[in-house]
DNA sequence: TTCAACAAAACGAGCGCTCTTTTTATTATA
DNA sequence: TATAATAAAAAGAGCGCTCGTTTTGTTGAA
């Protein structure tokens, strides 16, 4: 969530960290390269942050956060169980084309060899939000009835392979082209009435 | 490829690491933990290996070797490409239950963050191993027809999810449990006869 | 004059790695 | 088989450096 950020040198160390963090590892990126790179103190840092832990932290608190919001309000658009899931392929692929370094720091990052106490990244707040849509659409008769674990893998997994394969370096194409055709695939491992 | 290893110290060095790197990052492991931990000095560890990142090398090669020749038997051993599939996955999964430590060291360690010009592990012998497989069906009209991307993010997204969802402590339960409705939930994306 | 905001030097701990010394294993010779 | 000569392996103190952090100093607005 830039947008609630109002301190100048805050967004500065985010924009600059969440890039660097996601590139090179958390702990390839020194105070002092931060310092450089942003133009700003090692003093000014430390005023806005007690620690470099804590940058972390911003950064996954605001991370997770925005793309919470962004499913909330895809699943909440979507008029049906097999739409939401089209949605979310969406907005997922969208958010990665427009913001490949947050998607990477959210997605792709060891927050736990960092962040002690962190939750893995699947029982975050957005992958759980997903997984209790899942777990509504099953009941309703929407999905198959199978086990959460398998339904919610065979979901995620391809979305998160593809975004990975992006992130990687080896997908050039923009996502969107693929959000269809996964789609497709998605829906016919899980879908109760056969298209 | 553990028996591989004919020399002692060595092979106290990487089932040490491969532990330790899985379970807290690289960057955490100092040559000093390893030679406390294993009992050994840091001369005989610069004795037997080079440098820090030399041993990383060590396990990533090591490591992705086993799983290559693992799957590469696992195919071959199938009579058709739908049986191949779950072969795949029952050894990854078995290969997971049994060793864990490898996986995550070959699954979800950030190995571009300390190995410079590492392949990502998706373009892994491994993974390119399954890709090619994967193609051959394509093209023998086992597998629909689908860009190769759709296909392999259906069918090696789910499982790595699942591997993921063990390693991060989320599942408790048996991996080979999942095997048989993992895989007719693959089957259903990608298989062209309609079961 | 006070204080928020930053600048920058300095600190101690820990890092990867090297170097010299010591121990252990191997080989050659009688 | 015993012993001297050599090589291989391991030990561990210490070096130079970078790290995250702290401390002290400066500046401009209220």
């Amino acid at each position: 969530m830039k947008e609630k950020i109002k301190n100048l040198t805050k967004e500065k160390i985010f924009n600059y960290c969440i890039k660097d963090f996601a590139k090179n590892g958390y702990s390839n990126v020194g105070i002092r390269k931060i310092s450089k790179e942003t133009g700003l103190s090692t003093g000014a840092i430390y005023y806005n942050f007690s620690s470099k832990e804590k940058i972390a932290w911003f950064l996954y608190d605001s991370a997770t956060e925005l793309v919470l919001n962004k499913i909330k309000t895809a699943i909440k658009k979507s008029t049906n169980g097999i739409e939401a899931i089209k949605s979310i392929i969406s907005v997922l692929f969208q958010l990665t084309e427009e913001n490949l370094h947050l998607m990477e720091y959210v997605l792709y990052v060891k927050h736990k060899d960092f962040l002690p106490g962190v939750p893995p990244i699947c029982s975050s707040k957005p992958f759980e939000y997903i997984k209790r849509f899942i777990k509504t659409k099953i009941k309703e008769g929407v999905f198959e009835d199978m086990d959460m674990v398998i339904a919610s893998s065979l979901i995620m997994g391809p979305i998160i392979r593809v975004i990975q394969l992006k992130m990687d370096g080896i997908l050039k194409e923009d996502l969107n082209k693929y959000t269809e055709p996964l789609f497709n695939g998605i829906v016919k491992s899980v879908y109760r009435n056969q298209i």
